[in-house]
This record gives structure tokens, sequence and C-alpha cells, in this order.
DNA sequence: TCTTGTCCTGCGGGAACCCGCAAATTTTGC
DNA sequence: GCAAAATTTGCGGGTTCCCGCAGGACAAGA
């Protein structure tokens, strides 16, 4: 059994090392790639299983380079291990999780025996290992109170990047109308209509209070666009 | 000779506990806060007279609990150590130092070397130390080829936040056409014209467009923008 | 004093945005 | 298969944004 690491920062690389021997004394060999790419590269090469990810690095971020890992090899287990719980985070990983897969999310605030719980659970027991506030974020875009459904999500990063009403349109193909609803959604479920202190209703611009409040509340955030960004080039513009 | 560690990472933190001790053995106690907040109540309460200062942390950031204690003792010698050299970051650290204050300015990734060598430079020789990469982000904005001039940012914050020309410019105390004026010379300044892939020239609202682009290139950040927040909220709003 | 440069300001218009209303369409539940 | 519910679409208008043009205010320099 081999298990690859992928964390940029040396020190809790060295950390996550040390808890994967502890915690999985069957394991042979342990692998370490401190960006997202080149753990692309070292999974493909050395055809590891078993993958412990941290989510925002430089070169590649953890995201991604979960999701060629699983384009690959859809069977490969992997546990994310991240500074935060952003509900951009939680939803970006549940959007590329393979059918079937197992996988894990614990936050790097949790103590030693979380951990190692959770590396012999994911890797050991193939048993999926959410942490609990994760899980609570998860719950609350299903159960849709106050959480963006997909389709507002991907108009909010639409509008984040800057597009206008007709570009969104044209690449979501749907009416220009259409996409002023969705919008007009949007604006209810973010409480861009509160206002905080007094002063007329017209202090926002709506569209981009609405960015504003969703990089406030960390429905979106920096990596999020910068992957929007990356796909928005990609496929051409249109 | 005291000084205080105010970092939320555990690792992070009991490796600057050794860094400290192991480069200044003049040094009797090395005090320890887990988030921004309880760094200024201990710096207050223990008048530590040096400190050294994660950026990013939750509860307070290191920007605003430095500024804090900047302003009850301005000759406390501040050693940021951050893992980003974020445009943002680096003008909001330049926006609060005052007057003939001695402070640092190192990366994380920086070697062991480095950190120890900043460590004295700044604590024992009073003489600032501001990482190469950093000094980089801070002169590329007066050499104004492309960086972005106090105004235009303080603009762009305030678009960034969502309000509209008009809000801005009672803010401001400018006329309407002054703060657009503004606008399109950040639209300038941060290429929003430029456009990726094809299409005809309708393809991006502008004002989102700049916000989206300040976003990707770091200009701007999740952590600048809760600071204008909450500045926003304790205005009043006008 | 007379340029020259920079910044602020007002005017005007074309485009984009925000949104109420109502009809057409699709989806859902039984 | 049908009715209810949700979604999509078009129309029309009021508002805001984007910006070219041009006239003023103020400072620096010949």
């Amino acid at each position: 059994m081999r298990v690859l690491i992928v964390e940029d920062d040396p020190l809790h690389r060295s950390y996550l090392n040390e808890a994967v021997r502890a915690a999985l004394p069957e394991c042979e060999t342990v692998l370490e790639a401190d960006n997202g790419l080149s753990g692309e590269l070292q999974a493909r090469k050395l055809r590891a299983e078993h993958v412990v990810m941290d989510l925002q690095m430089s070169e590649r971020n953890g995201i991604e380079a979960a999701r060629t890992i699983w384009r690959e090899r859809p069977d490969t287990k992997i546990l994310f291990w991240s500074n935060y719980s952003d509900e951009a985070y939680v939803r970006g990983v549940a959007r590329i999780v393979p059918e079937g897969a197992t996988y894990g999310y614990v936050l790097k605030s949790a103590s030693d025996e979380r951990l190692k719980l959770a590396l012999r659970s994911v890797f050991m027991e193939s048993q999926c290992v959410i942490d609990r506030e994760v899980r609570g974020i998860q719950q609350k875009n299903l159960g849709n109170a106050h959480g963006l459904s997909d389709a507002e999500y991907e108009i909010l990063v639409d509008v984040a990047l800057g597009l206008t009403d007709k570009a969104i349109a044209q690449r979501k193909k749907l009416s220009l109308r259409s996409v002023q609803n969705r919008l007009q959604q949007l604006y209810e479920k973010l409480d861009v209509y509160e206002i905080p202190g007094d002063g007329p209703e017209g202090w926002y611009n709506l569209r981009m209070r609405a960015v504003a409040v969703a990089l406030l509340r960390k429905v979106l955030n920096a990596s999020a666009l910068e992957r929007a960004e990356r796909e928005l080039r990609n496929s051409g513009g249109h």
C-alpha cells in the first residue's frame, strides 16, 4: 500500500507524513508532492490509489488535481485536508466526485485522532468521512431555504466573471429574460436588498453587490473564480 | 525582552516559537496568541514590544490587529509573516504602518535563515526587512505604469462592495462624473478591454469585470473586502 | 503672464441593467 | 392523462452605467 501526500506547506506535509505512518502501519511508502501539478504527475506515474490532498495550492489547486486524478482512475481514494470549509470549496469538491468514489474531507483544525481515524476509514474501509462542519454546509444547500441551487450558482459565477446578461444568455442557451430572472432569485437569496445602515434604496448596484455578498459569505472564493476564468478562456468566450 | 507570536496555525506557531528562541537567545519569554483579537489583548496586557504576526486569521486578521497595537504603542516592532504576497495584503500593511515604525514582511516560504535574520534585524537592530518579492509589488505601484494609485484603489474597493456611482460620489465627496472618470482609469489600468477569446465588444460588464480582474490578480482579496465592508457598515452607509 | 498639464464638473445619448406583467412552455405529482 | 407548479420567454418602461465632448479650476514652469 502506497499513499501520496499533496501539500505545499512543508510543515503540514511532514506532519501529514507522520500521521499517515502512525495511522497506517501497513503502509509501505509515503510519497510527497508540493503542488497540484506535480501531484497529478506523481499519481499517474506511481499509480497511487490513496491520496491526501490539500486544497488551495499554487500551480494547480487540489480540486483540479483531484479531478484529473479521478478522471484517470475513478477508484482512487482521496482524503481532502483543508484549512477552510468555504462553501465554494465544498461545492467544488462535490462537483468532481465520480459516481461511487470514496473520499473524505477533514479540516486542518481537526485533532490528531480525527485525522488518523479519517485516514483509516477512507483508505482501509473505503468509507466516506466528511467533517461535521462541511456536512452542515452541504445540507444547507440542498434544503434550499437559503442555499443556492446549482443553476443559480452557475449564474453567479458567470456574473462574477464580469459577463453581461446577454453573454450569459448565449453561454447558457437561455433567453435574456431568463438570465435576468435567475439573477433576481439570486438577489433574493443573497439578501442583496437588505441595506446596512440607512440611505435610499438605490445605494447598491445589485449585480455587483450580489458578488460581494457571495465573497463575504465564502459562497465564492478566489480559487473558484480562477477555475471559472480558465474555463471561460478555454471555451473561447462563447 | 519578550516576544509575542500571533498565529492561528498550531504547527506554524510552534515552528515560530522555536525559531524565535534560536534566533534570539536574549529573549526571556515567548508568548503566543492564536487569533488576532487575543493577540491585541495580550499585546496590551503584557506590553509586548516585539510581535510576530500572521496575516489572515479568523476572528480578526493580522492587519487589523497590528493597527490597533500600533495605535496604542507606535514603537512596537512587528514582523509580518504571511503565506502570500497579495498586493492587497502589501497595500493593507503599508496603509497602517505609523510614521517611523519598524516592521518586517517575510513569506512563509522563506528559509529558516531568512526568518531568523529578519527576526534579529527587526527586533534587535530596529531595521525594516521587506521580502524581495513583496518589495517588488510595492515598487510596481509607485512607478505607476500599471499599478493603481491610492485614489483608484479606493474607488475599486467601493465598487467591489457593490455601491452605485452615486453612492460613491457621496462618500468620496465628488461629482458623479468624477467617479465615472476614475472608473474609466481603473478600466484602463486593469486591462478590462482586453477580451479573452473572440466575440463582439459587449461581452463584459466593465464594473464587474474590473473587480474580477482585480481579484484574479490579487489586487483585491477577501480580507480586504471584509475590512471595507465593516468600515462601510460602521460609517452608517453614507 | 501665458502656456501646459492635470483634475473636476456638467451635458447628452446609447447601451445595459432591473423588474412588473402576462402568455407560452416544461416539469412535476397523482 | 391531466392539472398544478415551476420555468422560460417577450414586452415595455424606468433607472443606472459608460463615455465622448467641452468648459472650468488649480498648480507648475518658461
